[in-house]
RNA sequence: GCCCGUGUGGUGAAAUUGGUAAACACAUCGGACUUAAAAUCCGCCGCUCCUAAUAGGGCUUGCCGGUUCAAGUCCGGCCGCGGGCACCA
């Protein structure tokens, strides 16, 4: 009999065993019967190449949740694929002269390979990657379906222009203002792109992400900043004086204080609004101004200290509510065209953006909501006009004065007011605006979803025919000149017009790869059965880094009501999530040489407790705990302690300690700790194999003991994974092995007990600790594998102890502690507090005014 | 600036309807076994006062205040850290 366990021999033993038994294979809807369904998925992988530990901790959560599903009587799909379109491809493919393509083929393999190791139990009939001809022709026809029913179209937008490698960049590549990879200062270009009416969905995307109960608050709050619903009022301002040609009806703003209107003491627009364009093309100064706006960057550091900067049009509008007033009307770089119109009107007195600009360009000021803490303070604003005792703009909340009919109302009030004006005066409503833009989903890249249309000069943009999807990458590209590949492949690129037979152009923009990973879940339901697809969506619960909080899920949200409403999806909420969980990262410590060279857990080593290179005297500094990241080198490589510890053992140390919402640190000790507890765990069984007991009676008060805290410990952890506690259903385990290890030492009367404790405990350990679980379980005579045997059933009436320890507190300090039956009346456990002999002696003829017993709780004696 | 988290021993943390603060683990230290080491097992482990020791007392969940018989938990006001958004009118 072998005295350690070794995951060695084991861990690819048991896999082998539920390959052939199709253990994870989801049941189709038939087979399955009355059984619930349960959609668990995890994110899937970027087919990288190589596993990271976050991944670890990633699909070892989403197969703790599998797996218990599966045992409390499930039918699990738990399917794995490849989100394989992207950059990384390209990169390799120019750097190291490889088919993107191929890259990435044999990446999912060698990631594969290291998936397998890790005993997840994964139903892989259903994989796909991304870059399947089958799954983006799919992509393509829902992209045409999108198109007919009027959610895709076209337009001219900025974008991100790298010059030197020639494409757009999202915004996320531009650092400081030039391109992460070429390092070229990013241009801003327009360029005709294709977009989502995403926008169309604004409304419900807001107002159905607050009903999901099971996503993480900041996470829904995240989104709603996102889509950013603002009320407020659309107006327009007419000409005073001079009238620009194409702009007659004067000059439209959004605003959401329309209760400051007579406050009002110019217009701005935005040196991108297309008033301003047009000026610019006959007035020199104005494209210089709007020249020097634009050398002003977009990252954060640089709008903290751009200056407010102004252009006197020397237009005039009058204002809309005082007769005979103008306003002029300036381009201002703080107005920024992306949002509600491009223009505003100012009121400096109550923005502080407005205010900073009125006082560089001698504006006026003029207050018009008084603080309640200002009553009598109002005099000198208003007699200057120019708010010259005011500091900044006053934002908060007051009542308006200065405002005609407007006068000393509250500000919610005075909007509603203001906007009925306007109305009434028809110049404008009230409206509602969203920060969210419609979704530019264009790309200058070869690796990504081509986008099935054709230019023709006759017939415009015309759909490619559904028979002629999927419309394939070429294999034969070449990028040996920069940017795109598709953009110089003649024999790809140039075809005949399917509708008149002209000579015509492929689209060559791909697709964003976000639409992949848009509906990758609908395809794991099913390929192409709508009934399937309904039954399995939405996806129960869902598991992945938070940083896919806005972008991923808002796209996956908004493509599930576009699916829905081209009738390819039976989803009505159109909610593809109904629980979501957002692990934390993988953390480790980072180590810095003396030269400030970034340094491996692996090149350094303790001596004397201080930090050297090996086998040197460079001393080595200890720096933050932060991600695992290749460029600071603080990784650690799954397969090396796969390789040192198995597989069970990086699962359950990335599961234990931490919350799992929140980083986990890995230390080499800690894993250390995670590998004796495995062997720990099997010493219990290995103990027992040799003593069968199966019949023995639990009849001694010690294995009555020990069979109620088997059953306690099966109902702590059950409740702990369904709210996502891994790591207090871990700590109970522990306790729970720690007693089982403790009744080694007691009487042959333990034995059934023991023995109904390691069956139970091996059916607990499944989720987290697969392969020992299976071990265990054979040694001990469980039926068929563990990984197919239900949960535990727990008897609910061993969970109620007979008597109870009730701490006994003197004025909220406890002093005492009792043991009372659980029944007890609250009168006999107030009298048998009372007798006490240790409190008697504290009290020490203290008279009691009151006394206070929670039942099975606690004992408050006030005096 | 706005929004959301979060703050508990040397460390990760637990306490999930207001009811024994520090479960469980890591590290350190001590012990058993061993010729020795590895492995394994056991024990101490918030701060502090008093004591020869025992026993015991006081304090303690970022800070200040409040509610309550009772507060890590609820309320008000601060402070620190982390994250998200940001010239969004």
């Amino acid at each position: 009999m072998a005295s350690r366990y070794d995951p060695q021999t084991a861990e690819p033993k048991w896999r082998e065993a539920w390959e052939q038994a199709e253990l994870f294979k989801a049941k189709t809807p038939s087979e399955a019967g009355d059984m619930p369904k349960a959609f668990v998925l995890e994110m899937f992988p970027y087919p990288s190449g190589r596993l990271h530990m976050g991944h670890v901790r990633n699909y070892a959560m989403g197969d703790v949740v599998a797996r218990h599903r599966k045992a409390k009587g499930y039918n699990v799909l738990h399917p794995m694929g490849w989100d394989a379109f992207g950059m990384p491809a390209e990169n390799a493919a120019m750097e190291k002269n490889v088919h993107p393509g191929e890259w990435t083929y044999q990446n999912i393999a060698a990631m594969k390979a290291q998936f397998a190791k890790l005993g997840l139990s994964l139903d892989w009939s259903r994989e796909f990657a991304t870059c399947d001809p089958d799954y983006y022709g799919e992509q393509q026809r829902l992209f045409l379906k999108f198109m007919d029913k009027g959610l895709v179209y076209q337009k001219k937008a900025k974008v991100n222009w790298d010059p030197v490698d020639n494409t757009v960049l999202a915004n996320e590549q531009v650092i400081d203002g030039k391109g992460w990879r070429s390092g070229a200062p990013v241009e801003q270009r327009e360029l005709v792109q294709w977009f989502f009416r995403i926008t169309d969905y604004a409304e419900d995307l807001l107002t159905e992400v607050q009903k999901l109960e099971r996503w993480p608050e900041k996470v829904r709050t995240m989104q709603a900043n996102w889509i950013g619903r603002s009320e407020g009022l659309q107006m327009r301002f007419e000409w005073a004086g001079n009238v620009p040609s194409g702009h007659e009806d004067g000059v439209e703003i959004f605003t959401t204080r329309p209760d400051t209107l007579f406050g009002a003491s110019f217009v701005a627009l935005s040196p991108d609004h297309p008033l301003t364009v047009e000026m610019a093309e006959t007035n020199g100064d104005i494209a210089d101004f709007r020249a020097e706006c634009a050398k002003i960057g977009t990252s954060e550091a640089d709008i903290e200290k751009a200056p407010k900067l102004g252009f006197d049009t020397g237009l005039t509008v009058k204002h809309p509510l005082i007769d005979g007033e103008t306003l002029p009307v300036y381009v201002a770089n703080f107005v920024l065209m992306g949002y509600g119109t491009g223009a505003i009107f100012a009121c400096p007195a109550h923005d502080q953006r407005d205010f900073d600009f009125a006082r560089k360009y001698d504006l006026p000021i003029l207050p018009v909501v008084r603080p309640s803490d200002k009553e009598t303070a109002t005099a000198a604003w208003v007699s200057s006009g120019k708010g010259e005792d005011m500091d900044a703009a006053y934002t908060g909340p007051g009542s308006i004065m200065n405002s005609s009919f407007l006068d000393a109302k509250e500000i919610t009030e005075a909007k509603t007011l203001a906007i009925h004006q306007i109305e009434d005066m028809e110049l404008g409503q009230g409206t509602v605006n969203y920060r969210l833009r419609d979704w530019g989903v264009s790309r200058q890249r070869y690796w990504g979803c081509p986008i099935p249309v054709i230019h023709c000069g006759t017939c415009g943009i015309v759909p490619v025919p559904e028979a002629d999807l999927p419309v394939k990458l070429p294999d034969d590209v070449s990028f040996e000149k920069p940017g795109n590949p598709l953009v110089h492949h003649a024999t790809w690129k140039n075809v005949d017009c399917p509708k008149c037979g002209k000579a015509a152009q492929r689209e060559t923009d791909t697709l964003d790869t976000f639409n992949d990973s848009s509906w990758y879940f609908a395809r794991f339901a099913s390929v192409d059965d709508p009934a399937e697809r309904a039954y399995w969506l939405p996806v129960d619960q869902y598991v992945g880094g938070v940083e896919h909080a806005v972008l991923h899920l808002l796209y996956a949200r908004f493509f599930m009501r576009a699916m829905r409403d081209v009738g390819e999806v039976d989803l009505p909420s159109g909610e593809p999530f109904a629980g979501l969980f957002t692990q934390g990262m993988v953390t480790h410590e980072t180590y810095k040489s003396e030269d400030g060279r970034w340094l491996q857990p692996s090149e350094i080593e303790q001596r004397d407790g201080d930090w050297f290179e090996t086998g040197t005297s460079n001393s080595v500094k200890v720096g933050a705990i932060e991600k695992m990241s290749k460029s600071k080198k603080n990784t650690v490589d799954p397969d090396n302690i796969i390789e040192t510890f198995g597989a069970d053992t990086a699962r359950w140390f990335v599961l234990s300690d931490s919350p799992p919402e929140r980083d986990v640190e890995w230390t080499q000790s800690g894993a250390e700790g995670a590998g004796r507890f495995v062997q720990r765990v099997w010493g219990i069984f290995n103990a027992l194999s040799e003593a069968n007991s199966k019949s023995a009676e639990i009849g001694s008060d010690g294995a009555k003991a020990l069979q109620r805290a088997n059953h306690k410990a099966v109902h702590a952890i059950d409740k702990a994974i369904e709210e996502f506690r891994f790591n207090s259903a871990i700590a109970t385990i522990h306790e729970w092995v720690s007693t089982l290890k403790k009744a080694e030492q007691g009487g042959d009367d333990l034995l059934s007990a023991r023995l109904e404790g390691a069956l139970m405990l091996a059916r607990c350990l499944t989720p987290f600790m697969p392969h020992v679980a299976e071990e265990c379980w054979s040694m001990v005579g469980g039926e068929g594998l563990c990984s197919a045997a239900a949960w535990p059933e727990v008897d609910d009436s061993l969970l109620v102890e007979d008597s109870v320890t009730m701490p006994i507190q003197v004025n909220g300090k406890r002093r005492a502690e009792i043991s009372v039956s659980k029944t007890a009346s609250k009168d006999d456990v107030e009298a048998t507090a009372l007798a006490e002999p240790a409190l008697q002696a504290f009290l020490d003829g203290q008279t009691i005014k009151k006394v206070i017993v929670v039942p099975g709780r606690i004992v408050n004696i006030v005096v």
